[in-house]
DNA sequence: TTAAGTTGGTATTTATAAATATCAAAAATT
DNA sequence: AATTTTTGATATTTATAAATACCAACTTAA
């Protein structure tokens, strides 16, 4: 008479998700501050991390520590992400969109004002969930250059 | 009776290049051997550096410096350059290119056996000479998805 | 209602990437 | 032929990004 807990269901606490990880709570708020993750917060403005969450800072947590690259490094990859065309971004859309021109901040960061994304949850959308690796970022332009 | 020098012309050696762009020799030897950069070396070995490479190592130490993104962060980002779109590679050359496949070194950086560019010289290569910049890779990502 | 945990902030420490120094052998220059 | 420069390689230094420690005020949960 269990349900399982969804991958993407807020459910664990600062300290925990730090546990978790080995590291410590202060460097959950500054990958927070640096834009490289969103956690779930309550009313209270207390975060809670899904197990989704987890996945997406041991990922983050590899590219720091292995492939030693700083973490406005991973900024300037997610922003190479083409975030309008998985979105579906009309040309005046993209035009007017902060995220297409930027090549230093993730799109999640700029949230520009009168664009398609402007009052998304972006914790929710596909752009900053399905790409939090280099290998995924690259994968989709690799499909955008499909021959056949 | 003077001739314009070619940008590109390898005339600078190693101590000038170091001189004009205020960093030591060895800094210089140090990003050859990570692939950021590829100098023209004479038959002895010397290398020979133009002014397209003097440009382009300052846009490497504008990423460095002021952008604060690591060497390891840096080759990443070049990795993401759909160079087999550039050159037009079929889709059989796509898949047994190591390039293709790599997220953390530069396609020059791997010159796969039995590709298109195995014996090309990557120096004079566009993919290596236009890309350095982030925002020129980004462009290039973006003509890819272009509506119209 | 008391103890434990969280908040955002600054100040400090640490780990290490990036740069420098030094070396003998080889090449270039004059 | 003598002086300067470059070569690659290792060993060392430095600059700073990333992580930690500490703080008082605010939640949370026994």
């Amino acid at each position: 008479m269990f349900y399982e807990i969804p991958q993407d269901e807020p459910i664990y606490p600062i300290s925990t998700a730090a546990k978790m990880l080995n590291i410590s709570v202060h460097t959950l708020r500054m990958y927070e501050k640096e834009n490289l993750i969103i956690p779930f917060k309550k009313s209270t403005n207390h975060r809670l991390y899904s197990q989704t969450d987890i996945e997406r800072i041991r990922c983050i947590r590899n590219a720091i520590n292995e492939s030693k690259i700083s973490i406005n490094g991973i900024k300037s990859i997610y922003s190479m992400m083409p975030c309008w065309e998985y979105i579906g971004c009309s040309d005046e859309e993209r035009e007017n969109c902060p995220a297409y021109h930027s090549h230093s901040e993730p799109c999640w960061a700029i949230k520009g004002k009168g664009t398609v994304c402007e009052k998304k949850e972006c914790r929710n959308c596909d752009v900053y969930n399905k790409f939090s690796e280099c290998s995924n970022i690259k994968s989709f332009i690799k499909n955008l250059t499909r021959v056949k």
